[in-house]
DNA sequence: AGGCATTAAATGCGTTTGCATTGAATGCGC
DNA sequence: GCGCATTCAATGCAAACGCATTTAATGCCT
């Protein structure tokens, strides 16, 4: 082994053995795998309830935060995790859909506000017990490893 | 405040407020911020370094783990965060750069054994290293969500 | 043995994503 | 005022994913 040497902070004390990286591993690990499982959960769950997806959801959500309800593209773009790009796309779903509205920023021409309709107001409120609950159950819940298409028979 | 409240099961009397339910919530979004960032820097050192992506690194890692370098595709499966189809793919991207080598499983013919090359041996060990490296630097870091296109400048 | 549900893996297809680029608007320096 | 780097959002494009389907091999049941 030997490969880099210092591997970034050390780690005071006699701490830095392979127990220790492998804790790291199995940490990334366990979040890889809860972040499937919510993910995966979340999504069939908002999209047979609410015909949305995660990402749909994640922005109506904070617009729906905000007191009025619109912001500039930029500005959600930096409490989402999606690059510019995507953001834009999931924005032009929303719009299609009627669930947001794009205007012109008069101050700054270049920028778009996004604002929320009464529509898609209504849906996230709607969607949010949703997403509530599906945390409350697979958020702490011991891992299964289940989320396989909607299981025809159920 | 009251940080340990079990929040799976129902919580008796008056607990079950606001403040329960955007606990759920908040972590979740760390959780999501977590994966983002870790995810996005994993992706850009693999494959900056070694031309390996996430996938295909971590199925590389699972057959590396294996004594014999080797296992059913239904086996990998079952280890790795991807759909069946998914998974198909990206054995073939691996074998298709010769770090593995699919093999008709002779006592079920359905199946197929999927063994490491040396190349692939090498590579996932030379990978090793860095994706150690990333994880030591952010799975416990604070989170800046910066991860931008690599900063050309940089 | 013959038929039928089941399981394994691969593939067609549509969707979503990110990177790179484009086009417009801004603002700073001169 | 006039360029020029910068910033904002949208779009072309290719990569990767998941679902549904397909093809092949099993196993069971009669």
């Amino acid at each position: 082994m030997v490969p880099s040497m210092a591997a970034t902070k050390v780690s005071a004390g006699p701490g830095e053995t392979a127990a220790d990286v492998s804790a790291d591993v199995r940490e990334w690990r366990e979040l890889l795998a809860r972040h499937a499982d919510l993910t995966c959960a979340l999504d069939r769950a908002l999209q047979a309830g609410h015909s949305l997806g995660m990402s749909e959801y994640e922005v109506l959500e904070r617009l729906a935060e905000l007191p009025e309800h619109s912001a500039k593209v930029q500005t959600i773009a930096k409490s989402v995790h999606l690059s510019q790009s995507a953001l834009s796309r999931v924005i032009g779903r929303l719009e299609t859909a009627g669930l947001v509205e794009r205007h012109m920023c008069p101050e700054d021409r270049r920028a778009v506000n996004v604002r929320l309709t009464d529509d898609g107001l209504h849906l996230q409120a709607e969607a949010e017990p949703t997403q509530r609950r599906v945390l409350a159950e697979r958020l702490h819940a011991p891992l299964v490893k289940s989320c396989q298409p909607p299981t025809i028979g159920e």
